[in-house]
RNA sequence: GUGGGUGUAGUUCAAUGGCAGAGCACCGGAUUGUGGUUCCGGGCGUUGUGGGUUCGAGUCCCAUCAUCCACCCCA
């Protein structure tokens, strides 16, 4: 019986571990320097956090969700997504009595019981941003500008950004009256998924691909026309704030996201290289969420991304990672005593933190250097009898070929630095 | 969950239904203190898995698993 890994999961190799390394690194700085601080939560919540959240009806909570009960018969989940965790810690450790404002990010795996396609996976490992605690529109400004901090730090240039609002929750209920008295005449003529979503979830009627559902979609009406003052002005006031700081955007009214809790500000980043699965991050603002999971009516905004994603876009970008780290020095002993003594030089050039490789099993002198060779070391030392006599070692350098006699304790000095 | 493509050595790929191979990588060596180039030697495999057809299956058929592409959904 041989074992294999779980569908839709992968192992991070050592080779790719210094990738990751970096992206989260630079992720950490980018919202330290907007004054974010991470907060670490279970991969498993109770179920129902996320079922209230998220929406009986999305997708995430119908269809591809880890169930489990445990020993008590308890139902938990292992979280879909990120901000019902960070939201039910905030509340249940009293943030919303104490201030307030919280500006968190967090970074781990994510579970989606989804069928598996390039860049999409069952358990993958996500980024994000919340601030909880203001309705200003600067911090959807904010917010959005530490993903496009983010990103541009990296380098990645191929990437667009779509928002949209999609208002408060009376101004869905009107939309959503609106559009079904668009949609109402030609009920018969939808597909059976749109005939579902005319009543569950109007504004889905939209972004469905279904050619004959498409036709109709010419003069429906745009959720911008139905937001009531405060919420055309916040979303105006937004734009203000993303035309200020330089960061580009395009107005795409079809933009819902897919969990119920999101009001007025949602947004989308978008690498068009990657494919079908091409949305990199995506967020918005859930003024409603944490009044609905128990704490005091505070809004919040935020967003997600997707390591692996952003991961493809870097490759698609030919943008240079840190790969595996080649050794300081290749260490070379020849002669049983050399071996032995080699064993306190490594010690201590490795108590100075340099990377020193050696490998006793090497047999020949030249074998060991074959080895130093391929170890893609920068120097090569080299122990033997006639250093030893002179308690000496020789420095090589494997890309000119020089070489000098150094002792021990000026060895250390000089790879020190 | 739906439709389609693909699965052969570590890797990239060959092999008309007739003895499973090549490049790269890897390992060992080329008269015991100097690597890279070169040369010699080594195949490391349950052809994803399980059935079936056939004298004979990597090749044809069925199932299954995985992966890729698209739908769906989303990061």
């Amino acid at each position: 019986m041989n074992y294999k890994i779980p569908r839709g999961t992968y192992d991070i190799l050592p080779a790719d571990s210094a990738k990751w390394h970096f992206v989260q690194d630079v992720f950490r700085k980018v919202a330290s320097s907007f004054g974010y601080n991470e907060i670490t939560t279970p991969i498993f919540e109770m179920a129902e956090l996320f079922e209230r959240s998220s929406g009986e009806s999305s997708d995430v909570v119908q269809k591809e969700m880890y169930r489990f009960t445990d020993q008590k018969g308890r139902t938990f989940a292992l979280r879909p997504e990120g901000t019902a965790p960070v939201v039910r810690a905030y509340v249940e450790n009293h943030m919303d009595k104490s201030g307030g404002r919280s500006k968190l990010y967090y970074m781990g795996p994510m579970f989606r019981y989804d069928r598996p396609q390039a860049g999409r996976f069952r358990q993958f490992y996500q980024y994000g941003i919340e601030f909880i605690g203001s309705n200003h529109p600067y911090y959807d400004a904010e917010v959005i500008a530490i993903e496009m901090t983010f990103l541009k730090t990296l380098g990645i240039k191929n990437v667009r950004l779509e928002i949209n609002s999609v208002g408060c929750a009376e101004c869905a209920k009107d939309y959503d009256k609106a559009l079904q008295l668009h949609y109402q005449p030609h009920l018969e003529e939808l597909c059976a998924d749109c005939r579902k979503r005319f009543e569950t979830k109007p504004r889905r009627l939209l972004d469905c691909k279904v050619p004959s559902c498409k036709t109709f979609r010419p003069g429906a009406p745009s959720q911008l026309d139905y937001l009531d003052e405060a919420c055309r002005l916040h979303f105006q006031q937004v734009r203000n704030y993303l035309d200020t700081m330089n960061i580009a955007y395009t107005v795409n009214p079809a933009i819902v996201r897919g969990l119920d809790y999101y009001t007025n500000t949602a947004f989308e980043l978008i690498v068009d290289a990657l494919g079908a699965q091409n949305s990199i991050a995506g967020g918005g603002r859930y003024n409603a969420l944490i009044a609905q999971i128990g704490g005091k009516d505070t809004p919040a905004i935020g967003f997600a991304g997707g390591f692996e994603r952003l991961l493809l876009a870097l490759e698609k970008e030919q943008i240079p990672l840190p790969g595996i780290p080649k050794p300081d020095v290749y260490t070379i002993a020849i002669g049983e005593e050399a071996q032995t003594a080699v064993l306190g030089i490594l010690q201590s050039l490795r108590e100075a933190g340099i990377y020193a490789e050696y490998n006793p099993e090497k047999g020949s002198f030249k074998a060991q250097m074959k080895a130093a060779d391929a170890s893609l070391a920068a120097y090569a030392i080299i122990l033997g009898e006639d250093e030893l006599k002179q308690n000496k070692v020789i420095l090589k350098n494997l890309s000119d070929s020089s070489q000098e006699s150094l002792s021990p304790q000026e060895l250390v000095g000089k790879l020190s630095r």
